[in-house]
DNA sequence: TAGATTGTTAATCGATTAACAATC
DNA sequence: TAGATTGTTAATCGATTAACAATC
């Protein structure tokens, strides 16, 4: 363990030295992927792990993955490879699975609900305070555990509790006065599935807006776009023996 | 409308020229953008847009706009700009909205039940023909008109019914052996909410992974490092009056 | 020490932006 | 015709990959 001593204090030091690391976004948002597969690999009982067989288990370059951890400062040692469980930790921490991040879910529709039934939010240090809705029937009951609030009360609820995450499952029409209702409130994350893209450029929280109809649509484009090349290709070949 | 007939045959030309047009990925990826923008300009009754008014509206630059277009043909008019209406028909046909898709969704939990219920599918041109489900209570019902089989039946159902698209919100440990049913039954594309990555090389089909808790993980990303430079910038000044 | 594997620099590739000639 | 705005080329920027010296 004593070489992830030594990585720990070179990993301090730089954050110290260069002001601004300056992350690319495309690194960003792979952070994720790589806390996936690590949380597997250690699940397994994995302890080590290279930078070239962690490349074939997630089909990316070897390379990659070594410039990719190296943005947030040295996190291998040569030789050796990756400890798997200090790697995991240390992208933990990067994602902030050890703040303890707290949100709330507005709107308790199908989706709503949806997302108060799953544990993506727990294994990720999320913890959900409550649901939020305008149906008089459901306030004050409870969903998969977590309370049911009047929207009334959300100003209130953000404030006293100090909630880090607003998540936006409300019709399109009210996504964004709920948006700046949160905000106000001192939201610090918005994760927005309504249908519509929020940006509050000068304000003081971060926007993540989600369009499944997007991904769809791509899904529809890759079909068809297979499709008309096998039709291409069938018509080639009609052509062929024609001749 | 005469210049639109003209584009029109400019278009079929060049796919024609072209054999391979070799759309960049990033493209395609914003097409569903575009598609979503132009059709609200429709619903407001708009006839025609320059690139630059659409890049202020959609926030990209007007460059891109008129770069990403140009990967399918002249669909615009020097000195006019786009035809709304035509330019948006266009990319509907691009990304197979009229095609008449269908899909079914195997697994009726909370997502399968909010998947049921949304109407971005219609929306999108596709159809939903039946939900599956390994729960013996609610096989033989409806989720909002959409009636529920039992998973047995999958592989003849999407035999028989020619069907595109299969929804996956069934757990993990189940997904890989429904894809499996899915492919052998003829499905062209496979839309992947179960939480792990599916990907099958050398078969015919097209599979979009869906990873909600990554997206969440960034969002937690950004509020963390926001925070982080936040409190770095407070001990700056706390360091200055100390001086 | 010898072998393994990282960290890092340099080369390549792709995507974005700027600029302007073509043209409606 | 003059003004507007595209289509398209060239320049810039960022992200990926390759290569290898540093080092465990």
């Amino acid at each position: 363990m004593e070489h992830i001593d030594k990585l720990h204090g070179t990993f301090e030091r730089r954050i110290a030295d260069t002001q601004k690391p300056t992350v690319p976004t495309a690194v960003i948002k792979r952070l994720p992927r790589y806390h996936r597969y690590l949380g597997d690999l250690l699940a397994d009982g994995r302890l080590r792990i290279s930078s070239a067989e962690l490349s074939k288990i997630m089909n990316v370059t070897a390379s990659q993955i070594r410039q990719d951890l190296n943005c947030f400062g040295g996190f291998g040692q040569q030789g050796y490879g990756y400890n798997i469980k200090y790697l995991y930790g240390k992208i933990s921490e990067l994602l902030g699975v050890t703040q303890g991040f707290t949100a709330v879910i507005v709107g308790a529709g199908n989706l709503g609900k949806a997302l108060a039934a799953t544990r993506m939010f727990g294994r990720r240090g999320v913890t959900r305070l409550a649901l939020f809705d305008v149906d008089e029937k459901i306030i004050g009951t409870e969903i998969y555990g977590i309370p049911v609030h009047s929207v009334d009360s959300l100003y209130d609820f953000c404030r006293s509790e100090k909630v880090d995450i607003g998540v936006l499952t409300v019709p399109k029409d009210a996504a964004y006065s709920v948006a700046k209702t949160l905000i106000y409130a001192g939201v610090k994350g918005i994760w927005n599935f309504a249908n519509t893209e929020l940006s509050f450029e000068d304000e003081c929280v971060t926007v993540e807006n989600i369009h499944l109809g997007d991904s769809l649509m791509t899904l529809c484009y890759e079909i068809k776009s297979k499709n008309d090349k096998e039709n291409a290709e069938d018509s080639d070949e009609s052509a062929e023996v024609e001749q």
